[in-house]
DNA sequence: GTCAGTGCAAATAATTTGCAGTCTT
DNA sequence: AAGACTGCAAATTATTTGCACTGAC
């Protein structure tokens, strides 16, 4: 078991660059701009291994770039998401999704529409935890990220926001449609 | 695998009942006072198999409650989780927390701070993905949920909302403190 | 009767959007 | 030059909080 606890960046600094002209060639593969707010987001995010909201990587990067908007910072990080150069991971403030099942069980996750549904993974229904030093772990959630049957044509990834019973279907991530 | 589509509610109707007579011994063992809010919102969850957000719970139960309003049910389904009565998922739409680390890994999460790290179960390092019909699964989200060394001590479940770097240590879930 | 719990409305937090101007291609 | 991107500020959405009141014990 290895584990980061956030002492050196995820990559070295080579490792940086590389990714960060990977980064532009996928941009200019896919007729997207390479602008410095983009490369400069992407950069603070491959160096920050604390897994920053976009608030914190925000406050960073005004630093150094002080024109820099908020805006751009949330529109870059979805950006970034749908072309998958970076993921997005969830803490436990999350938007609320509430379950009264306490049962051992997992969670599918519809990346296109939100949609969350049970399943039980017979190898799990009895989760021997991992130990791990300097830290008690007291629960093993394992989400199946993927999409659902209605969802498995379309290519467009548009993250339903609120997933409620709203039918929103205006695509966040791909405004260009 | 055994996927419940959502067709019918987690718990028989019996079940149910029997979990909202435990939730009022619950309640009074521990000195708080049981409701009808307390108990309509627990009842509506438990009756709920699609992981519904709070919005969505207090749109259904105004139908019956019209009085009821939506800083009860959010402060409810807060005491129910700080109960271990429920628990809360989290679905794609979760606040943002990033990741440039696109290696199979894992992630720690302390409930109490709101911390993230990164783990690397050998194990896990190169997942099989599970096979279920109907849906077709991208990727394994593996999150390890306890408290970080720091957290191991406090009892309280404080949960951050915005775990950013802001070290605002008010209270959420404890208020009588 | 007491005070924990509620309702209401206002406050805060996180994110999104409209629009006019700017810079990449 | 064209229009994809950006900055700004206002709008939206989700959630929290202060306070006076009410009902569970």
């Amino acid at each position: 078991v290895t584990i980061n606890r956030k002492k050196e960046p995820i990559y070295s600094k080579a490792e940086i660059d590389r990714r960060c002209v990977a980064f532009e060639d996928t941009c200019r593969s896919r007729g997207v701009r390479v602008t410095p707010q983009r490369l400069a987001v992407y950069r603070a995010l491959a160096e920050d291994p604390g897994h920053p909201t976009a608030e914190a990587l925000y406050a960073r990067l005004r630093e150094r770039m002080p024109a820099l908007s908020q805006a751009t910072v949330y529109r870059t990080l979805e950006f970034l998401e749908s072309e998958n150069l970076i993921r997005r991971v969830s803490a436990t403030e999350a938007i609320g999704r509430f379950d009264a099942n306490l049962e051992p069980h997992q969670h599918l996750v519809c990346r296109v529409c939100g949609d969350l549904s049970d399943v039980s993974l017979p190898e799990l229904a009895r989760p021997a935890l991992p130990v791990i030093s300097g830290f008690t772990v007291e629960e093993l959630d394992i989400r199946l990220v993927g999409r659902c049957r209605n969802c498995s044509r379309s290519k467009s990834l548009k993250r339903a926001r609120s997933a409620g019973r709203r039918t929103k279907t205006k695509s966040i991530i791909n405004p260009k449609s």
